[in-house]
RNA sequence: GCCACCGUAGCUCAAUGGCAGAGCAGCGGUUUUGUAAACCGCAGGUUGACGGUUCGAAUCCGUCCGGUGGCUCCA
């Protein structure tokens, strides 16, 4: 006798076990024809899943009353597609064998084995579809069939398909009570593949799709197991949502750090001087610079130290820190010295035995630094330290270089080269909580002032199966909890994760994504027992006894490079006045008032203001169509008009049309102003009424 | 590193086996302009590199370099 409770509050009694489709059938015939599945009792399941007992239930329909999707729609929508997709392609290679096929945030992939010699090219991706559109059109109904462990593995076995088995055992191991198989149409007849569920309950459902794009992925994200094919679509409850994600997939892409990069001159990237390895170019470096100088501002006020120290160490240090050899294929290759080379050639030494010596130790070189904490933590060795010299806080924007894997370099997100604004933090172990507390209120300091409110927190912990991990567990487990109680004062939310810590140590890490839609850790705090154990570090206590003092690592941004990258498609271009490279241009009307024009730039730039001047023939039009291209906050017009009451006519980015003349001590005025708080409002709203960008 | 796709002028793109082209940017000139592209002209190329197939290659094949999207990795 299940009592069904809906999600307006109301309850409806049934006799008998009943479906989820059936009660929206109660409920009406519209319903009924639009649901997609249910939520029982908080599970997304199938129309057709028997309720034998009191549940609260909700239909899952395509869209709310707005039109828009709902999440539920989606996932069950997607991952019946990639079933479609997956019989398609089935159709299309015959052969290909399935492995894995999930919906994901924005759409659904499946994984297949692909046997030899028949590779997928995007060029199969038309046949593809096709099949998939005959298959929707035919509207064959997804149904469900369960056997016991034993029978389904059985039959498993009978197929002999090791993935799907695989799945199954997985499924087993995870507390499943029986094997599902979901037969497009016809069971016993038609395409079917073992799977959770739920689904749609007819192909037809799938309203609109597309097959995005092809990539190769291994079995259990294992890179020495078997290598799989990967092929990804997506799909919506309508034409008109798939074609809107069409375009904001476009639209993102104009945000994308790469194409403003060259629109707006800020870097670029030379084949000559390597992938990965940023050329900041004057605007860019602008931008940099001046979050350098707004995070050193912060530093000094918190009692850092900042120091310089050289690019490359000798690989002895980093035997010491444990970088070398643990990390040796990520670094560029140690620099030996000419002399070594022509030793061991004239010993007959080869490629291995180099390797080896290097390894082992015997033969010394150095490396380009992958890391600034052994050269802070020789600075901070260079003295004796009192427990009252305690904290020492050392900060430098430290530049490292990491042999990033070639196909994961991209823009500035990831790359070779990158300046950490790094600091490394010695202080005892009383003095931790409150470390931690004020390196959590930079990350809130810089996310605050550039609004960026879109991250994410995430606490990185060690793997305990993993060897990668140096020290003893007790340090790890002081640390981790240092941190956890650390992010826990955040008050947002954040994530455990083991297996994300640094090999050194546990870290709260903040992740922010960027255009299409991948996620990058920008700002990272570590904690770490372990280094200074490993360089034998001291502070004498209060007991006139050395004592071990803990290592802080946080950077921030993360690296600049990676910041500014995010930072670039987090303003889509238009910098805060105080970061923008050209903050002002003066644009005269004509050659008559390039006079006053340059006065006024004149006076601009004696203000402290990065102004520029349009001297260049073009009608104004042109000019101010040039500039908003590059993205200026502010544009002043000035012609003769303006040059008698000493003004100037002002226009600011974002709105699209002249906001009127001001004098020109009053434009400067609110502009430094503007500039020195480090706002993102334009301050010359209390001149115009239109002035709100 | 793996898979797929891509590489033509500074940028965005055309030419699919038969004479390498356009727009923007650049340079020169005309125009002296009041709020998102005035007009005319000029110049710009070893089609990423090397090798092969062909009477003929930007186009087809191979290798390498670089980029894009994923996978894996990310101290």
């Amino acid at each position: 006798m299940p009592r069904i409770t809906l999600p307006d509050g109301s309850v409806r009694s049934y006799d008998s076990p009943v479906t989820a489709g059936a009660v929206a059938a109660d409920i009406g015939p519209r319903l009924a024809a639009d649901a997609l599945g249910a939520r029982i009792d908080g599970t997304l399941s199938d129309l057709t899943a028997s309720i034998t007992s009191d549940a609260a239930i909700s239909i899952v329909t395509p869209t709310d009353r707005k039109g828009r999707p709902n999440q539920d729609a989606l996932r069950l929508i997607r991952h019946s597609c990639a079933h479609v997709l997956a019989e398609a392609i089935q159709r299309v290679v015959p052969g290909i064998e399935l492995v894995y096929g999930p919906a994901l945030e924005t759409g659904f992939y499946y994984d297949m084995s692909v046997p030899p010699g028949r590779p997928l090219s995007t060029d199969d991706f038309e046949a593809f579809e096709r099949h998939m559109t005959e298959i929707i059109a035919e509207d064959r109904p997804f149904t469900r069939c369960e056997l016991s462990i034993d029978e389904g593995m059985a039959k498993l076995r009978a197929e002999g398909s090791k993935y799907k088995l695989d799945n199954a055992e997985r499924a087993v191991a995870d507390g499943a009570t029986c094997l599902s198989w979901y037969v497009t149409g016809v069971v016993g007849r038609d395409w079917e593949d073992l799977c959770a569920g739920p689904h749609v309950p007819s192909t037809g459902r799938i309203a609109a799709f597309k097959v995005m794009s092809l990539a190769s992925s291994y079995w259990h994200g294992d890179a020495a197991s078997d290598r799989l094919t990967r092929v990804y679509g997506t799909a919506f409850p309508t034409r008109q949502l798939l074609e809107e994600h069409l375009a904001q997939i476009e639209e993102a892409g104009k945000r994308d750090h790469r194409v403003l990069g060259r629109q707006l001159d800020l870097f670029c990237i030379d084949d000559a001087v390597g992938p990965g390895l940023i050329l900041w170019k004057p605007n860019g470096a602008i931008v940099r610079r001046e979050l350098e100088e707004f995070i050193r501002a912060e530093l000094i006020k918190q009692g850092y130290r900042m120091v310089y120290t050289p690019h490359i160490g000798k690989l002895e240090l980093y035997r010491t820190s444990g970088h070398f050899p643990y990390y040796r294929e990520s670094q560029y290759p140690p620099l030996i010295s000419a002399e070594q080379i022509q030793m061991l050639a004239d010993e007959g030494a080869g490629c291995a035995d180099l390797a080896n010596r290097l390894f082992e130790g015997d033969l010394d070189g150095y490396l380009l630094k992958p890391m600034n904490c052994p050269h802070h933590i020789k600075i901070f060795d260079s003295n004796h330290h009192s427990y009252r010299d305690l904290p020492v806080r050392l900060a430098e924007f430290g530049t490292v270089y990491r042999w990033e894997q070639s196909g994961e370099i991209s823009g500035l997100t990831r790359v070779r080269g990158m300046t950490m604004d790094d600091a490394h933090i010695f202080c005892t172990e009383q003095q931790l909580a409150d470390e931690l507390q004020g390196c959590l209120s930079l990350v809130k300091t810089i996310f605050g002032t550039l609004e960026i409110t879109d991250f994410e927190v995430r606490v990185g912990l060690r793997d305990p199966d993993d060897s990668k991990y140096i020290g003893p567990p007790e340090n790890w487990a002081k640390a981790e909890q240092a941190c956890r109680e650390a992010a826990a004062t955040l008050g947002v939310p954040f994530n455990e994760e083991q297996g994300e810590a640094a090999f050194y140590g546990p870290k709260i890490d903040f992740l922010a994504r960027d255009v299409i839609g991948r996620q990058w850790q920008l700002g990272t705090i570590q904690v770490d027992y372990n280094l200074p154990e490993r360089f034998d570090l001291k502070y004498i206590g209060p007991d006139n006894r050395p004592h071990r003092p803990v290592m802080i690592h946080r950077a921030p941004f993360g690296s600049m490079e990676r910041f500014v990258g995010l930072l670039i498609e987090h303003f889509a271009g238009a910098f805060p006045t105080w970061l923008a490279p050209e903050q002002v241009r003066v644009l005269p009307i004509s050659a008559k008032s390039s006079a006053y024009g340059k006065e006024v730039l004149g006076t601009l730039i004696d203000a402290g203001l990065r102004a520029g001047i349009d001297e260049s023939g073009e009608r104004i039009q042109a000019k101010i169509r040039v500039a908003s291209t590059l993205k200026i906050p502010y544009l002043l017009v000035v012609g003769p008009t303006d040059q008698q009451r000493h003004e100037v006519s002002v226009r600011a980015r974002g709105i699209q049309r002249n906001l009127g003349a001001l004098p020109l001590a009053t434009f400067v005025h609110s502009v430094t102003g503007e500039v020195s708080s480090r706002g993102r409002d334009t301050l010359l709203a209390e001149h115009f009424e239109a002035a709100t960008v």
